[in-house]
DNA sequence: GTGTTTGCAAAGTGTTTGCAATTTA
DNA sequence: TAAATTGCAAACACTTTGCAAACAC
């Protein structure tokens, strides 16, 4: 069952990484960590939470996306030059993206090594495959 | 030496794809074409064009970069969610995304596939791999 | 109470669009 | 001259920021 009082133990982490647990904090966590893995955007996010009939301003949503990301609970994903796309799971993994959607979905870890044209979602075509090796350090 | 007149070359080649060889459309196919691989964004090549004293818009800039990338000259590479890159070279191939200067640089063939720690750009260290698989069809 | 966080609205950034003027064929 | 292209400025989508009010501790 839903918890009809604050959690206890999602305040603790919260609080941990250096955050103060608030009601929109708390709030945004539940949507992203109570549900398995989820893949969002600030939009999608922000509109899950009126459904939900959580009261949040898109910019809240916005700085708690990064503040969480900073912290290490989200993964950011870049797939689109014009969304920024969030990751609740932030182990190293890849993903498929629906073009026309804009849908992510993992990549089974199994199949990223030995990826045959049978393994592609059914219906689907293969577009592209962008791999790309970020640094930090010299130019 | 560089051509003093309109290459006619290039004017077939363009042609040829629909698109009519303005001023415009020639002077920024040389800048892209004729310097071997390239990575540019809007932003970059219009500075160039500026340089080079190419009176071109911004606008057509843009307007430019998105033929070129629908006839097959230039290809798309997705690597920050704030700008578009494009890549003179089209084929199938893949990118070191310097993060703090937003530099692009081709990942020599033989190296993808079995990447160690060693084959990073000197200087670097790696940030994260992200391998996106884009596909097309059902969602 | 003090410092943090929120929410709004305004500003910012990269990109696209509408349309009159210009260029190409 | 007819159709395509350009360039400007306005519009756009997404994101960030400034700051007063609300909140957490």
């Amino acid at each position: 069952m839903a918890e009809l009082r604050p959690n206890a133990d999602a305040m603790k982490r919260l609080r941990a990484l250096g955050l103060r647990p608030t009601r929109q904090r708390m709030a945004l966590a539940r949507l992203l960590f109570d549900h398995g893995n989820m893949h969002v955007t600030a939009e999608t996010l922000y509109d899950s939470a009126q459904d939900a009939d959580i009261k949040v301003s898109l910019a809240t949503v916005y700085n708690t996306l990064h503040q969480f990301t900073a912290a290490g609970l989200l993964r950011q994903v870049i797939v689109d030059p014009s969304r920024c796309y969030f990751d609740t799971n932030v182990d190293e993994h890849h993903h498929f993206f629906f073009e026309e959607t804009g849908q992510l979905a993992d990549i089974p870890d199994e199949l990223i090594r030995s990826m045959a044209p049978g393994d592609l979602p059914p219906g689907t075509k293969l577009s592209r495959i962008d791999i790309v090796v970020r640094l930090r350090g010299a130019a």
